[in-house]
RNA sequence: UCCCCGUUAGCUCAAUGGCAGAGCAUUCGGCUGUUAACCGAAGGGUUGGUAGUUCGAGUCUACCACGGGGAGCCA
């Protein structure tokens, strides 16, 4: 395996006169007279290092091998570090021994030096981590990753695995994929003539979980700040850039908090992880700069360092009210944001995220806390131009008397909640958090315009390959 | 799920209802410490599928599949 210093990353920030061991993929090859000049990437930095293989070491290698170095091989090169005379790169690699580990026969190998679209990389999701672009990305979601689990622990919250398979089709946070062990070709039935759940494996329907809020909040309620990081199902038919079937949500949940807190530590987050991007990611950046969007990192600077515009719900819809346009959708007090209406006030109002609190109680979530108003709930959304809604969150109603009714009015049965209602019941205190989904955040991060484009293996209705 | 657009060579795209084209890639030759190298030549096609209109369909019609954009749902 490649070890710490044997990155090609470590290797563009050796000295010249050093010898090192290159090991990756060949990006391109160009030859000159007597002399071949190899592209090499090993995932670790942006930047390739060039190998140049001199007449000497080409005829000692023949024709037969050099003929095998081509885009895609997988290569391991030996050799000393030297000063590059050449005008795109500093360093170069000159190599003293070569071993081709793995030919891609150029006639067939499906990523040429060219550009290719997004749609046909996608076809491609195999080799496609070895293009510049999804190199990119993938090495500033592996970042972003990294930092959040580095802002929470910094922070002494608790990092809490919540189950993947739930039983409750709680929240109602859209439709749920059935988890079962039923023979779908011969479903038990009851003498009504349902499917008889009581003999599937875990002896009542279970699906695959929407969200680990709800358990998260036991955590929080335990270990006073906790944060789930994992994989998360929804089985609507969203066929839009922006949503997947199968995507990574982080939900931090903490007691003594209120929706102010909410907010701050909402805001403190986005802008802690944009820092790391724009200060770990400088080449990658380059690259969605110059290639994907001229506007990314300046956004980034901007929205890490500017405060969010604080707005409530009412005072959006009187923003939207006084805006000289025909609305698609009508504005009126109590109704859900629309896109149209969300777009006109980060991209047009604003001009950067704003954070909406305080949404009429019909439209959200019956755990989210009443205001004393009795109109509205402590629900916090944080807009971005481009995306939308990248975060939703709330102080969660933390009165039992209140829950209860909030369930009743919402018309959703008791029994299943009876734990989420006890711990109402016992050392209850208000607490508050939100879900960010990952791949929205690093679609804004890297300026991609498509929510496929930013997981390695996406999963949408109708498509699930690899 | 709804609306709109698209599907032609390995890739990206042209082609008034009338002989199927280009660039890049590939193969071969040339040139060159090269930088998405350059110059020349060659090979490469059931025009997404099915049915129809027409003397004649890549082009028009219907349905289907897949892809993209917008909307809804949401993160």
């Amino acid at each position: 395996m490649i070890r710490p210093g044997e990155y090609i990353r470590d290797i563009l920030q050796s000295a010249a006169g050093e010898r090192h061991t290159a090991r990756g993929w060949v990006k391109t090859r160009r030859d000159g007279k007597g002399v071949h000049f190899v592209q090499l990437n090993d995932g670790s930095v942006f930047r390739d290092l060039q190998i140049v293989l001199d007449h000497e070491v080409a005829s000692r290698l023949g024709k037969a091998v050099l003929d095998l170095i081509t885009t895609g091989a997988c290569l391991e090169v030996t050799g000393v570090l030297v000063d590059s005379p050449g005008s795109g790169q500093s360093l170069e690699l000159r190599a003293e021994e070569a071993t081709v580990h793995g030919p891609a026969p150029a006639a067939t190998y499906p990523l040429q030096k060219k550009g290719h679209t997004m749609e046909y990389l996608r076809e491609i999701a195999h080799l496609r981590s070895r293009s510049n672009t999804f190199g990119a990305v993938f090495r500033i979601r592996n970042v972003v990753s990294y930092a959040i689990h580095r802002f929470f622990q910094e922070r002494g919250f608790l990092y809490v695995h919540t189950p993947i398979i739930t039983a409750s089709d709680c929240e109602g946070a859209g439709a749920l994929f059935g988890v079962t062990a039923l023979d779908l070709q011969a479903l038990p039935r009851t003498t009504e003539g349902a499917v008889d759940f009581s003999q599937d494996f875990f002896g009542k329907p279970a699906f695959l979980a929407v969200s680990g809020q709800l358990e998260a909040e036991i955590f929080a309620l335990a270990f006073s700040n906790a944060y789930t990081f994992g994989p998360t199902f929804r089985a609507e038919n969203s066929n839009t850039p922006r949503h997947l079937a199968e995507f990574w949500m982080i939900e931090p949940e903490m007691a003594f908090c209120d929706l102010a807190g909410d907010m701050a530590v909402a805001e403190e987050f986005l802008q802690f992880l944009l820092r790391d991007v724009l200060e770990r990611c400088d080449e990658d950046l380059d690259f969605f700069e110059k290639r994907i969007d001229p506007t990314v990192r300046d956004t980034l600077r901007h929205v890490a360092e500017t405060p969010f515009e604080h707005l409530t719900y009412t005072e959006a819809i009187a923003l939207l009210e006084q805006a000289d346009r025909d609305w698609e959708y009508p504005v009126v007090w109590g109704g859900d944001l629309q896109a149209e209406h969300e777009r006109y006030l980060t991209e047009e109002a604003v001009q950067r995220p704003i954070i909406v609190t305080d949404y009429p109680r019909e439209i959200k979530a019956f755990y989210m806390r009443m205001n004393d108003d009795g109109r509205t709930v402590r629900a916090m959304d944080v807009l971005v131009p481009r995306i939308g809604e990248i975060i939703g969150g709330s102080q969660r109603e933390e009165r039992a008397d209140v829950l209860l009714s909030r369930l009743k009015d919402c018309g959703l049965p008791e029994e299943p909640y009876w734990w989420y209602r006890e711990l109402r019941e016992y050392g209850s205190v208000a607490h508050a958090g939100f879900g960010l989904g990952l791949e929205r955040l690093i679609m804004y991060c890297t300026g991609m315009k498509n929510i496929r484009d930013v997981i390695p293996f996406p999963r949408t209705p109708g498509s699930a390959d690899f």
